[in-house]
DNA sequence: TTGAAAGCGCTAACAG
DNA sequence: CTGTTAGCGCTTTCAA
């Protein structure tokens, strides 16, 4: 048994064309008699013809493939991103490599260089953290590559996101006014870019100009387990109002103050600084920003189109609205 | 700016070697003088040499490439048994094209014939519903297909999964044990294999056993917010007792119930029948069927590349073990 | 509108 | 242990 069966020459042959004609059939070009096509296409159907993609992708130097590279596809932050790219990606019908680098079996520069033998036309590209290691390989390049929900502060690759300062500062605001002075920032990766460049900064600022002591952060809180176990600390330090960078860690939180009978907004107000289903479906529901993480995803495949197709991008640096939906875990007035 | 500036001959001229040579060093064979190896190893990574794995497909008729054909990535459930296909995968270097057919764009039989088309080495399907479609397109293929959490009933495709039969009668023998008498049971997709094969026809088969009436069923319930939606009906219906077949539309029905006052599990008991992270953030936290779905992506994919190296399985239908685990929403004796 | 022919970059006999 | 030589299945000039 044979992977293929019927090559683009069997059917020249049966359609008494060459090869470049049947060819010009498939890829839709239009310098070809319509009785010939019909022809073509006839032979086609009966043989069950179907193009050899990597031959194409040899020949003609395009596999409309992207590469996504993906911390966590377990985390539904990514994977409600990753709809978005696969949505739009299906439209233009490009394939999608899919590398998740959460596992240690290899590392992310190896990772992007694997995907650039596979001769991707293009990359997605939405870890936290933008190593040296794997920015030297994008500089290399001249595959194009974007970034969803990620910046390139330094450098000046295409990128889709919000604004995390504006965010930041909307969320602060609300625990302030709502008389919150004992304030915490609960973390997962401190030196992602978007918490090292925009999100640490608004934060220490914040506490510094409304004379709030000593900006308070907690790191390595990424799970559900983590939120609950980072709570007792919380506690301890008599913190009233803490964001959290992911609402997973925020259940956890406000799963372990309920258990420990805090009283949640009153004597305590959480927010999600980012967010998903998950932030529906806890009790009491999460205050939280959301991105619109799907068209995140979406602008991003869009623009990345673009790039592959050689066209120029009016706009590099995007930020989509985001909204700060008050829920049950502030006083919402 | 091209693509690719250094091929093998380029490497075979500088080291003064043929490119049957390079390629034999590249591919780790060993029948290479250990001088000429050096020799060649040295110029490639002088010269950034990185092998075309396009070219390498099509020479060799192995990509070491596999699709995985999933319902939805934002639905947890597939996240992570995709995430232990992810790393057997990428401990074996295989690379993964990923697609999810939740969207209507594209028929799901010709999603599956556009990997082919791709000349991947292998499939790991694990939608639900295996239509006559998408198994005529199997069924023509030599290329190894594996389902992962699905079945195929009447064919002989190979699979991972759990037994449903067993979870199914175990939960409902929970839910009686209890003193429920009104029991129902809540779908997402009648007709998925799963349901229609195996855990229906047990439903049926304990409510006439038992004498429990008219066995009550609802379909197409599979979001957090049709789950809520559902509450009102089985309300009505006077159900003691539910098993919900995802855990995202149970956490919706817990929230329903206790919002209208519904004493968990005194007056009411809950059961999943597939559960992710969710059912230990909601509260009360949801007893439920818990399968090992990392594992069941990880043997999936062992299975996958066992056949992909032409070996034989040893069990070509591989049932992994589960747990009933009891937790808040049944009276846990 | 069509065909001939030269690759794309690599692998895999085969011969030596 | 190494090189020669055909391809893999398709696209793409270039001519006709």
């Amino acid at each position: 048994m044979h992977k293929q069966d019927v090559t683009i020459y069997d059917v020249a042959r049966e359609a008494k064309v060459s090869m470049a004609t049947v060819s010009r059939v498939v890829n839709g070009n239009n310098n070809v008699r319509k009785s010939t096509r019909d022809r073509v296409q006839s032979v086609i159907k009966r043989l069950h013809y179907q193009p050899n993609s990597v031959a194409q992708g040899l020949a003609s130097k395009r596999t409309t493939t992207v590469g996504l590279i993906i911390p966590d596809m377990t985390n539904m932050f990514f994977a409600e991103l990753a709809q978005g790219i696969n949505d739009i990606a299906t439209i233009y019908r490009y394939s999608i490599i899919l590398s998740s680098v959460s596992n240690e079996l290899m590392k992310e520069e190896d990772t992007v260089q694997s995907l650039l033998n596979k001769q991707v036309d293009g990359m997605i590209y939405m870890s936290d953290r933008l190593s040296p290691a794997v920015h030297e390989v994008f500089d290399r390049t001249s595959t194009p590559v974007v970034l969803a929900s990620t910046l390139d502060a330094d450098g000046d690759l295409p990128s889709v996101a919000i604004d995390y300062r504006k965010a930041m500062k909307q969320a602060l605001d609300l625990l302030y006014q709502d008389g919150k002075r004992d304030l915490a920032f609960v973390i997962s990766d401190y030196n992602a870019t978007i918490n090292v460049a925009r999100r640490i900064p608004v934060f220490e600022n914040f506490i510094k100009e409304h004379h709030l002591g000593v900006p308070r952060i907690y790191r390595d809180v990424l799970t559900y387990d983590q939120g609950e176990k980072v709570f007792a600390q919380l506690q301890q330090e008599h913190v009233d109002g803490v964001i959290v960078s992911s609402d997973l860690a925020a259940a956890g939180i406000i799963n372990a103050a309920k258990a420990a009978g805090v009283k949640i907004p009153e004597d305590f107000e959480v927010i999600a600084a980012g967010s998903t289903k998950i932030s529906e479906l806890v009790r009491p529901k999460l205050t939280c920003v959301r991105s619109p993480l799907y068209d995140i995803g979406a602008v991003a495949m869009r623009m990345l189109t673009k790039l592959m197709g050689d066209e120029d991008l009016t706009h590099r640096k995007v930020k989509l609205p985001f909204n700060l939906v008050k829920q049950e875990t502030t006083l919402n007035q």
